[in-house]
Order: C-alpha cells, then structure tokens, then sequence
DNA sequence: GGGCGCATGTAATGAGTTACATGATTGA
DNA sequence: TCAATCATGTAACTCATTACATGCGCCC
C-alpha cells in the first residue's frame, strides 16, 4: 500500500510533474508494473501535499486549463528513501487467486479442468508476448529491471502450467 | 475477489462447517493460499446466505457458544461449479509492490541497495523454508498442487533474485 | 460541428482490515 | 484462578475503484 507513494515521489524526484502528465506517464509506460488508477493518483498527490512531501503550484499555458505542478520537497525526499529502503528489504507475501480453483481442480471431470487450464495458459502466453512487444526504455534501467522480473516469473508460470497440464493428463 | 467466495463455496461442498471450524481450517491449512481474515469469512458467510447459496442452522453442545452451521445449497454448487471455471480459465495479471522499488534502485548507492536486496533475499529464502516444512496434506491433491505452485514460484524468485544481485555486483 | 485531447477532480460504492466486544467452558 | 479455546460478530476505518462531471482548445 505504501508503493504508490513510494511510485509517486520516485517519479516526482526524478522530475516535477503536473497530475495529468504523471498518470499519462504511468498509462504509457508503467501499466505492467503498476495497476494504479487515475482518480487514485490525484488523490494520492493531494495527500502528499497535505503531508507536505511535495509542493504544488498552478500553472497556466495560455487558455488551457490550469495544471498543478507538483515538485517533491526535502522532507518528501527523506519519506522516498525510507519507503524506497523499506521496499526493497522486503520480500512480499504472495497469494494468488488463481490458486483457489487448483484447490478444487478435482470438482470437475478431468477432460473439462485440463481444457479450462489450457485456456489459462493461452492467456499467460498472450500476456507474455504483450510483454515481450514492449519497447525497453533505454533510460530507465530500473524499469526494465522490473519488467524483466515480471516477465521471470511469467515464464516461470507458463512452464510450470504447461508441466502440470502433461502431468495431469497422464495420471 | 471472487475467489473468496469460491473458497468459502468450496470448503462447504466438501463438507458442511460451521463458521469458527472454517476458519479454524483456513489459518490451520490454507494460510498460505489465501489470507481472508476471519471477520471477512463471517461476513462472505453472510451474505452466501442471504443469496441463497448456502443454508444455515443452529446447532448447540452442551452448554457451549451455539453454532451456526453452513451448508451448500443447489444453487450453491451451481455458483461454485461456475465460479471455479472461470477461476481456473482464467490467468491473473500479476503486479507487484517490490517492483516499484526495483524501478529507483539506482537512487541508492550501489552498496546499500545490494545489502537491501540480499535482505530481501534472506526473507525470501525464509518464506521457502516454512513452505517447505509446511506438511502435505494426503487428503487433498488440489492443496498440494496450489502449495507446489505457489513453492515454485518462491524458488523462481530465488534464482532471480541471486541472479540479478550477482549481476549488479559486477556491473 | 463533432469528437478527441487536455486537465481537473467528485461522489458513490465496495471490499476488506483492525480493533473491539461478549461470554461461556476447559485445563493447568 | 488464570489463560486459552470456543463461537460469534460489530464498528470504524482505509484504500481504491467506477462512473460521472466539467469545460476549453484543436483539428478535420
């Protein structure tokens, strides 16, 4: 829960940002790492500003409407590394939904599970070549750094989808 | 987040419980499949009633705490045989919060970020090793196929993870 | 003139968690 | 007699999402 703060003063150190142009830049470039929303970044960034770990100040470029500038202050600096060291220390707890239906695979009859488990891994492979089709983005090496990883451990999964679906089959 | 219910549907199906002993079950053998809290069973329970899914009624020992006990209705088992394939149909999109960190690795000097990610490390390979000692369950093949999952997925994160401070310690 | 892009949000809702409340029984 | 176990929940809260609202500028 702390990550989208974290995900908002990162993205704020590396450069001042109005609202839009952050979630736009989330949109483009960041929708595999994070599944942030909208409405909860500007919220969010209203909190930090309260807080404040950033400062806001309106701007105005011609009739457009006006945006807000947010710029990360010291303190907010200070909160990004805590958060960022905290972050990275931690090794998060993983639970899966998708592994409460193995639970019961054996409530169906086995042709009906093996065919809705092939169609689970034709959708981790549809994910992984979205992933693979994403231009590396030559500045950030942490971003790739993530996606990499995400991209691991899709590959893990379809392996192992593809061996328990032989396994079952010959059992 | 449908998952839930088709947990709760599931436990049921396999045999009518009252709330306490389900949730007994849950922290006992499935703490590491789901992490539903115990009010949030209540509740779910609740509402599995109100919808007709599930059954309930009163039972007493003795003097002790009245019971309520659930049990699956046939629009229940109905609900439960959909939800469970659309479950396993189904591939999840992962994020996870530790790649936000990955993302501003390099706003840390080097040194401290590899300590931080061999931290990270050493929780993980504490994860594995409670995984590992975790007893398997003969009863139930299904649990053990999640639990293996879930291991392999652990154990991949692993590699990576020592891959990629390995890696960073060269560079 | 119509739709997309820019730029901000609000309101309603939902899901789930934490902390708290209650009270009896059983075992050390 | 003290703690743990049994058995139920409620209340307050947080977090985030969805759907909606607004209005100007720009391009075709």
């Amino acid at each position: 829960m702390d990550e989208r703060e974290l995900l908002l003063l990162g993205i704020l150190k590396v450069q001042s940002q109005h609202g839009y142009q952050i979630n736009e830049f989330i949109e483009r470039n960041l929708s595999r790492v994070t599944d942030m929303k909208k409405p909860t970044a500007y919220a969010l960034l209203e909190r930090l500003s309260q807080a404040g770990y950033v400062e806001v100040r309106s701007e105005q470029e011609g009739k457009r409407p006006p945006r807000k500038v947010y710029s990360i202050t010291p303190s907010g600096e200070r909160v990004f590394i805590d958060l960022l060291r905290e972050n990275l220390a931690r090794a998060e707890r993983m639970t899966f939904a998708g592994d409460v239906g193995l639970m019961f695979l054996d409530h169906l009859p086995q042709a009906e599970a093996l065919d809705l488990l092939r169609q689970r891994l034709s959708h981790l492979k549809e994910q992984i070549s979205a992933h693979e089709r994403a231009p590396r983005h030559e500045h950030s090496q942490g971003v790739d750094l993530a996606m990499e990883h995400i991209l691991m451990l899709l590959r893990a999964e379809q392996t192992w989808l593809t061996a328990t679906i032989q396994r079952l089959q010959e059992a």
